[in-house]
RNA sequence: GCGGGAGUAGCUCAGCUGGCUAGAGCAUUAGCCUUCCAAGCUAAGGGUCGCGGGUUCGAAUCCCGUCUCCCGCUCCA
């Protein structure tokens, strides 16, 4: 085991036992890469998003949101790809455990019988020279038609078995056309299983192919077909881009490493149409702005790196992630792509609908193309967790476990302290407590020592806690003292807003980005 | 799917050559003490020892099966 392994560990511990991540279904054994957040970790998401949200919608005039369903017409699929690219049946076999499409093997085995049908008309033209008539041969020959009969069988199951995804009977197929493994020579086969990014299921009571639906896997199909809904109700102008936060869902063949790769997981993604040919200026621009969303949040700009595309998916022009320093290494944070028109002229031609934007400067109608911006929310909490934990070794020896959030996201904002719980103490500090709460999210807290609470603040990452001291009630001051530094200043509580605000408000934080 | 590792309290773990009501530290709760940075005092709560079966007078411990999680490989935006 690495040391990086060990800090993840110590991280999915810490996660747990603060009240950040639990495994999910944990009481019946937890369910494999899924996860639930608690009361913290809800907070912290909701945090992040809220900054994305603000960076991206509020600040952007040219920028509206949306929340499109999970569930979308399932030919939105097939425009986008995704139905035929991830829908392999895979089987193996045992004995030599080498993994083969299902359909392969069938196309191999109808390609042997094409062959015979090969041999036997060669054969015949050698018998009757000149005067063999191929087609008459392969319309009269028993033989032949044999073959034929059975070619028209076979690939009549296979295409039925396919079409309704009936597994049993692909495998079924295969066992009785007696196919073996080129390799190991054998019939030893596993079930078919469907290897599908998708998660399919099914919509209304009635089973069938029609009712067949997916949970998106991206969020982005949501933005392109309401590209023209959104264009027209919100009196959008090229360019202009949809931003959209929402689940999404694959079926990853390894899902794994904590929260960072899971089957359910949340997407913060924006569509951006622009005027075709001038995509890569608006590229270059969204990948600026995006890294300087990611560093005036502080978790250290070594963190960081972009990863350029070399080789491009069918849709893109150009791509771009950026990486994040996780305890496992370097990986995608986010992507940044250049997408085209390739859905939009998809949606086109499957729905029939035009998707086209008349530019009024070009005085001509268009298929705008998109640029894309997709962060992982998880990955992003995960990212914000990473970075901030850490198990710090004082000067006096004694040792305390530090999340240092960046102080906007961070759950709690503020922990009110009485220093002790007597004295009139606990009233005062009630009573800042009740003010205080209105604008940010606080914890009051009067049990175990002072120190003790410190830590337990530190643990969940509280960038400040207000310590009402008996001088307090005298001359209307508190201690404030800061979790990184844990150094300690006296503001007068009239102060406190506008101290506060300074260092906790989002729109501090935004205005860097302006 | 293959290989490796691991499942005992909220967390980290001990116990595992079979044998008292299964433990420790931290955490939690209640109270005490304390005027500014954990490990002060008292008490309490919390565990079907992953699950099932077997061997035995007796199983957390031995045997068999099974499930789950983690890591690597395979696969893969």
């Amino acid at each position: 085991m690495s040391s990086s392994d060990d800090v993840l560990k110590s991280l999915v511990s810490h996660a747990k036992e603060y009240g950040f991540v639990f495994p999910s279904s944990e009481i019946y054994d937890g369910l494999s890469a899924t996860y639930d957040y608690g009361p913290y970790g809800v907070d912290l998401k909701n945090n992040i998003k809220a900054y994305w949200w603000k960076a991206m919608v509020q600040i952007h005039t040219n920028l509206v949101g949306l929340d499109s369903a999970i569930f979308m017409h399932p030919t939105t699929w097939k425009a986008s790809g995704h139905v035929d690219a991830f829908n392999d049946p895979l089987i193996d076999n045992k004995d030599s455990k080498k993994r083969y499409r299902a359909d392969v093997l069938i196309e191999e085995y109808l390609e042997k019988i094409r062959l015979k049908i090969e041999k036997e008309v060669e054969k015949a033209a050698q018998r009757f020279g000149d005067s063999f008539d191929r087609d008459m041969y392969l319309k009269t020959n028993a033989r032949v038609l044999g073959y034929a009969e059975e070619m028209d069988q076979v690939r009549g199951k296979m295409k039925a078995a396919l079409e309704a995804a009936d597994l049993e009977s692909l495998r079924q197929l295969i066992v009785d056309l007696g196919i073996v493994c080129p390799l190991s020579g054998s019939k030893n086969w596993t079930e078919v299983r469907q290897f599908n990014l998708m998660f399919a299921t099914e919509l209304g009571s009635v089973s069938g192919e029609a009712s067949t639906i997916y949970l998106r896997p991206e969020t982005a199909q949501g933005s392109y077909v309401n590209f023209l809904n959104v264009q027209k109700s919100a009196r959008m102008k090229i360019p202009f881009g949809i931003a959209q936060i929402g689940k999404a869902f694959r079926n990853e063949i390894i899902a794994r490493q904590f929260i960072f790769r899971m089957r359910e997981f949340e997407q913060m993604e924006m569509q951006f149409f622009v005027r075709p040919g001038t995509e890569m200026e608006w590229f270059e621009y969204w990948k600026n702005f995006r890294i300087k969303w990611h560093s005036v949040l502080g978790l250290g700009s070594q963190n960081y790196r972009f990863h350029d595309h070399i080789k491009l998916a069918h849709y893109a022009n150009a791509a771009t992630d950026i990486e994040f320093n996780f305890p496992m290494g370097f990986k995608e944070l986010e992507g940044i792509h250049s997408r085209t028109d390739f859905d939009l002229k998809a949606h086109e031609t499957f729905s029939g609908r035009k998707q086209q934007y008349f530019d009024p400067e070009l005085q001509e109608s268009y298929i705008p193309y998109v640029v894309e911006t997709a962060i992982g929310l998880d990955r992003m909490f995960l990212a914000v967790m990473s970075a901030s934990y850490t198990e710090e070794k004082l000067e006096d020896g004694s040792e305390r476990t530090l999340l240092a959030l960046p102080r906007w996201l961070a759950p709690v904002k503020l922990a009110i302290l009485p220093l002790l719980k007597k004295d009139g103490l606990p009233e005062l500090a009630l009573d800042i407590f009740k003010k205080l709460r209105l604008d940010y999210t606080c914890q009051y807290d009067e049990k175990d020592a002072i120190g003790k609470r410190y830590r337990r603040q530190d643990a969940i990452g509280t960038p400040y806690c207000i310590t009402i001291d008996h001088q307090s009630l005298e001359d209307g001051m508190v201690t404030l003292r800061d979790r990184d530094s844990m150094s300690q200043e006296r503001i007068p509580i009239q102060d406190l807003k506008g101290w506060l605000h300074q260092r906790l408000d989002m729109s501090v934080l935004l205005e860097q980005l302006t």
